[in-house]
RNA sequence: GCCCCCAUCGUCUAGCGGCCUAGGACAUCACCCUUUCAAGGUGGAGACCAGGGGUUCGAAUCCCCUUGGGGGCACCA
């Protein structure tokens, strides 16, 4: 395919949301694919529903994805400026409407807005079809003169016309036809100087030598009207496709209600860009009938319009998740840790406040390890992690018993019952005994001197000459093994009744690593904790 | 109401006339692994290809109708 130039259009009026952001990508990889440009031209003509912050967060969607563009906003390029607001100033649009005023094929309208909301109001009460009356079409020169003399400000409307039909071709739908007599005259130029979407985007296209416009379905029924824009300024049209809209999980359009559907929502849960690219790439595109994940450099070498699905897709947050976590998987360790450590530091979707950062990074590459199998997303990490970064763990004693397998208990506390108040069973001073004989045996086990922690495997062997056991969990887990086998209990009760006491969870990382990672001192005292906090023998 | 678009497992999809008693992935279920949770492995259930007519020796694939879903009908994009 010959290099193509294509845009992402978008409108400051809210945050980009994955819909939008979806057609931002294909528009991307066709230029990528191609070996085009990709324009980024900023569409804010609407000058009440300008919202703030809005431009930076379309910026910033962009770089997260990785979704570089050739010309537009700071990046410049020959047909600058890129953003609509600027080209107004510059008279683009005012100097193209009066092209067509004088030529005929549009013409000033003075209709009020009370009157065209009356109207409608009428056509609906009738059920006609909906639309300008063309009252002001055909005005003589006379009235004219008296409306301008009236100071009211005109739009400019298209003179569409009133027979025949208009066909385009849809690279993904094939041709698709209008009646002419079913458009009505839509305005060009609005009463405050500022062109309409469809003035603006047929002239920018235009001077900007746009090859493809690939854009969401909701356009689909205007472009009759832009290919008839095209003919009167007498301009070869572009080549469109209209991609299908994405829909949310309950098949009604993307919108608000469906939770986080502004990108940078995905961002701040902890979701990985390049999943997101991979995600959204299988929204509507596909590369064959097996391959699901797929690296950016096979998405541009791979990526064709042929391959586009015409049809919706619903959003699947489950099965983002999964593919967030399969990237994460993938990660290198220290490329993981890099990116769990700002997140978990950040303040708003990190730790809680109250752990100090700046977080040691050698430490939090040991946490990384452990979670990042078990993590489908940055924001299950924040809260997996909390455990290896407070003193103190909170949880009910009772939640022992839950992780030493009681089945009942265990669905209360997953249920998220309130456990603090229920009492103990009768064998707790039993558990007691477990614990405080856990800690007796583990007191004999030492931590490596930390210059020493460098290279444990080594240290290991000389420690092991020097009668002293290292704070590995290799050996953490042969004591405890020992243990229940002294005690008599199943290895599994034990370990159990061990995660909740250190972890304050019945669900954690594997026990002896997480309490080798832990450290001696916080592990001890939480078992010293733990103890305290069941009944002696004796004592009832 | 009018116009347009779309239609394969719950979801994303493969399929572009015979390779399909419809393939893959997520989710789901069972089992294996296992100190919990994950991850991983194995297997299962799950779509009479929306329904009905054609065309054809032969249709998920082409055509028509119906139904359903979506979009559009602004001095919003």
């Amino acid at each position: 395919m010959e290099p193509v130039r294509v845009r992402y259009p978008p409108s400051p009026t809210g945050l980009p949301h994955v819909g939008n952001i979806r057609t931002a990508l294909f528009n991307w990889l066709l230029a990528r694919h191609t070996g085009g440009q990709f324009i980024l031209r900023i569409e804010d003509t609407d000058r009440e529903r300008l919202v703030e912050g809005a431009y930076e967060a379309i910026l910033e969607s962009l770089r997260w994805l990785g979704l570089d563009w050739d010309e537009g906003p700071e990046a410049g390029g020959p047909h600058a400026p890129y953003i609509q607001s600027e080209r107004q100033k510059l008279g683009l649009y005012a100097e193209a409407a009066r092209e067509l005023v004088e030529k005929g094929d549009a013409y000033r309208c003075y209709c009020s807005t009370e009157r065209l909301e009356k109207l409608r109001e009428r056509q609906a009460i009738n059920s006609l079809p909906t639309g300008y009356d063309r009252r002001c079409r055909n005005l003589s020169r006379e009235e004219q003169a008296r409306y301008q003399e009236e100071g009211i400000p005109p739009v400019v409307r298209f003179k569409m016309p009133l027979t025949g039909r208009t066909t385009f071709h849809d690279l993904l739908r094939g041709d698709v036809t209008w009646d002419n007599a079913r458009m009505d005259d839509y305005v060009l130029l609005k009463a405050d100087g500022f062109p309409t979407y469809h003035l603006a985007n047929v002239v920018d296209d235009h001077a900007m030598r746009i090859t493809h416009v690939l854009r969401g379905d909701e356009w689909l029924a205007s472009t009759p009207r832009h290919v008839l824009l095209y003919q009167a300024f007498g301009w070869e049209p572009p080549q469109f496709a209209h991609l299908a809209l994405v829909l949310g999980e309950d098949r009604a359009k993307l919108s608000k209600r469906h939770g986080a559907v502004a990108l940078l929502d995905f961002r701040d849960d902890g979701y990985l860009p390049e999943a997101m690219v991979n995600f959204l790439a299988l929204m509507g595109w596909s590369l064959d009938d097996k391959t699901t994940l797929i690296s950016r450099a096979d998405l541009v070498k791979h990526f064709s319009l042929d391959r586009v699905s015409a049809s919706p897709a619903a959003f699947d947050l489950d099965k983002l998740k999964w593919m967030n976590g399969s990237y994460i998987r993938q990660l290198p360790l220290e490329e993981f840790t890099g990116r769990a450590l700002s997140f978990l530091e950040d303040p708003d979707h990190g730790l809680p406040p109250r752990i100090p950062r700046p977080l040691d990074r050698n430490y939090v590459q040991r946490v990384c390890a452990l979670l990042q199998e078990r993590v489908r997303t940055l924001a299950e990490m924040s809260e997996q992690a909390e455990l290896f970064f407070t003193d103190e763990v909170i949880y009910p004693p009772l939640l022992i018993w839950a992780g030493m397998g009681d089945k009942e208990l265990r669905r209360r506390a997953e249920a998220g019952e309130d456990l603090s108040n229920v009492p103990l069973p009768e064998n707790a001073p039993a558990v007691r005994t477990w614990l405080d004989a856990a800690l007796a045996i583990l007191k004999e086990t030492y931590s490596l001197p930390a210059d020493k922690s460098a290279d444990p495997t080594i240290h290991h062997v000389l420690d092991i000459i020097a009668g002293k056991t290292p704070w590995l969990h290799k050996d953490l887990e042969n004591a405890c093994r020992a243990l229940a086998g002294e005690l008599q209990v199943k290895t599994g009760e034990l370990f159990g009744a061990l995660r909740v006491a250190i972890t304050g969870r019945i669900t954690a990382p594997p026990l002896f690593q997480s309490m080798e990672v832990l450290g001696r001192d916080r592990t001890l005292k939480r078992l010293q904790a733990a103890a305290a906090r069941l009944p002696q023998q004796g004592t009832g």
